[in-house]
This record gives structure tokens, C-alpha cells and sequence, in this order.
DNA sequence: GAAGATTGTTGTTGACGACAACAATTGATG
DNA sequence: CATCAATTGTTGTCGTCAACAACAATCTTC
């Protein structure tokens, strides 16, 4: 129901409203935007945060529609690809890897468990930790996740041009 | 409680435990792994979208942290940005030029009204939209986040350097 | 004036990050 | 060797966020 909207207009009634002041654009352009025309950002480009939320935004849906017909997400395959890379590894030693908490990564193993994908194997040196495993089809099917993801980087690259693609992955090496 | 793990761990016993198959390392290298050492990310690397949640994570972070004593998350900062360099656009054309939910964007008014940052002053031309204004308090408020958001933004040049922020931002102007 | 679209709102769902506890186990220190 | 701190996996809660789906009020179009 609108109805805070509308006691806000019954007290509102029918004042200021036209009240625009100039649209003060900083850019310089200097053109209106009275209807749903360009709408300037201003200071907000040339804000990194604000480019990059958008891109991952972007980048994540891609991912997901690209692998939706294998119903893995972008963190799922990163856990599956660390493992598959480095078998026997701690939860522990992979949460810190992935920079994704411990308590996180327990659904996440749970559920890639429960499809038959990944092993929660009892490590003999620490009986503490779990030493982790793609099944047999847990390999079989990351070969098959990988295609895909592939097909999906090809898709970043059409979108923002594969030298870009190249030059981005260069710039964020510090972070992976 | 830990039942789960325990009960898996009396399940298995001390079998298998040490099985730990060849490393498989395919980035060339071949060094191993055992303890927490280096851990190899393989097809990882080279993947967009991993970089760029990291990075985005780090970035948010570093401007929560910074804007911490204002309480102004990134998303609040560009709604405000958004209409402060633009009086009286209405919730939709706001929530559809940062590509967040209209849903989402009342919360977020909510919390800016509630703070007398930020007006909904009922539209004249559309009684059911609202347009949107920045209170007084809210254009002084906005200018000292501009200057912290800017320090922020020398974080992140500190981090992957000068020059690549920049290609960073012309790479990814298309998405802002 | 009736039918369909739009706007703001509420609510739900699920992924996700951040914390805080907790039991079991290991490691270090006395 | 006994004890205490640290680690590991687990459970739970909280808050943010994207994605939907509904809904009332209102506008637009025919």
C-alpha cells in the first residue's frame, strides 16, 4: 500500500514542486535534463568504486546465465578450481586463498558435497581439518565448467575489448 | 557443535587420509603445496570477473572505512552524487541511471531522509512520483564527502598506481 | 471512460560478507 | 606430563545487496 506516499502528499499538498533550481552541471556541457534525457554523474565518474561495482555487476550476471544450464556460481567454480588445482587442501587453506570467510565456505562445500562434486576427506595429520577432493565427476564436470567459463571470459572480452580484457587482468593481478 | 564432522570422521576412520594425488600443477612450475605455502589458482588466474570481486571487495572496504566517520556507504554516496548534480529527478530515473532497484533506492531515501540529507518533495507534473532535492544540510554534507571520497580515491592510486587507475577508469567508462 | 503502463512501496528470497560463539583437536609452555 | 593458547570446522545471527513479485495510486493512450 502507498499510503505513506500519500500522507505525504496530503501534507505536502501542492507547494514547491516546479521548485528546480539551475541543474548547476559541473561538466561543463551545461545542457537540461528536465525528462528522462542524460542524466550527469558529475563527480561520480572517475570513481573507481562506482566503475567496478558496475562491471562486477555486469561480469557476475554474465557468468551466471553463461553457467546456468550447469547451475555453478562464480564463487562455487573458484572453490572447485582451487581444489581441482590443489587437491588435499584445508577448508581453512582455501577459505584464506579465496578470501572468503571459513564459516562461508562450509555451505559452499556442503552443497558442491551434496551434488557429488567435491570430497570432505579426514586428514591423518590433523585430525581437525578435512583434506579436500573433486569426486570423479566432480573432475569431470569442472573440465566441462571451464568451457563454459571460457565461453563467458569471451563475452568480457567482446564487451570491453580484449586488449582491455589483457590490460584489467594485469592491473588486478595484485589481487588475485 | 561439531557433530557433523565427527561423525564423519568415525565413518571413515583412517583410511585413505594421506591419498593425495600428484599435484597436477598445470601453470608449469610443479612445486608443491603441502603446508600452507603457495597454492596455485591455475585457471583462475586469467579470469575477469575473480579479479574484480576481489578488487571490489577491497575498494568498498577502503571506502567504508574511510567515509567511516560520516556513516556514508558507497551507494548512499552515489545517490546523493546522482542528485545533488541533478534537483528533482524522480526515484525511477535515479535508481535507473545506477542500475540499482527502485525497491532497493526507497530504503536507501529512507535512510538519507531520515538523516535530513536528502528531500522527496512531491512532483507537480506527476503526482506519483517524487522529486528528489538535496536539504541545505545535505549540499554541505555532500562536499565533505566529496572530500573524503577523494581521499579514498588516492587510496586507490596508492594501491594499483596512478596510471593504472586511470586506463583502469577508461577501460570501464562504458559500464558507468 | 476503460485498458494498459508507470511510480513508489512492501515483502520475500537467496547470495554474500562480517562476527561471534562453540566443540574438538593441536601446539606450545610451564 | 599437565595446562593453556591457538587452530579448524561448524553453527548462528546480523546487515547489505540483487532479483522478483505483488499492490495502490496515478498517468497515458485509445
Amino acid at each position: 500500500m502507498a499510503t505513506k506516499q500519500q500522507a505525504q502528499r496530503r501534507a505536502a499538498g501542492s507547494r514547491a514542486a516546479v521548485h528546480r533550481p539551475k541543474p548547476q552541471s559541473a561538466n561543463g556541457t551545461g545542457r537540461d535534463h528536465d525528462a528522462e534525457r542524460e542524466i550527469g554523474l558529475d563527480a561520480l565518474v572517475g570513481h573507481a568504486g562506482y566503475a567496478v561495482r558496475r562491471f562486477q555487476l555486469w561480469i557476475f550476471q554474465d557468468f551466471i546465465k553463461t553457467l546456468a544450464a550447469v547451475d555453478i556460481r562464480p564463487t562455487q567454480y573458484s572453490v572447485m578450481t582451487v581444489i581441482g588445482a590443489n587437491p588435499g587442501l584445508s577448508q581453512m587453506a582455501v577459505a584464506k586463498r579465496l578470501g572468503i570467510e571459513r564459516a562461508r565456505l562450509v555451505h559452499l562445500l556442503d552443497s558442491l558435497e551434496a551434488r557429488d562434486l567435491v570430497n570432505r576427506i579426514p586428514s591423518a595429520t590433523d585430525r581437525r581439518s578435512h583434506a579436500l577432493h573433486l569426486t570423479t565427476s566432480g573432475k569431470a564436470a569442472l573440465a566441462q565448467f571451464r568451457r563454459l567459463a571460457a565461453e563467458h571470459e569471451r563475452h568480457v572480452a567482446e564487451k570491453i575489448g580484449k586488449e582491455n580484457r589483457e590490460r584489467l587482468l594485469q592491473i588486478l593481478a595484485a589481487f588475485t
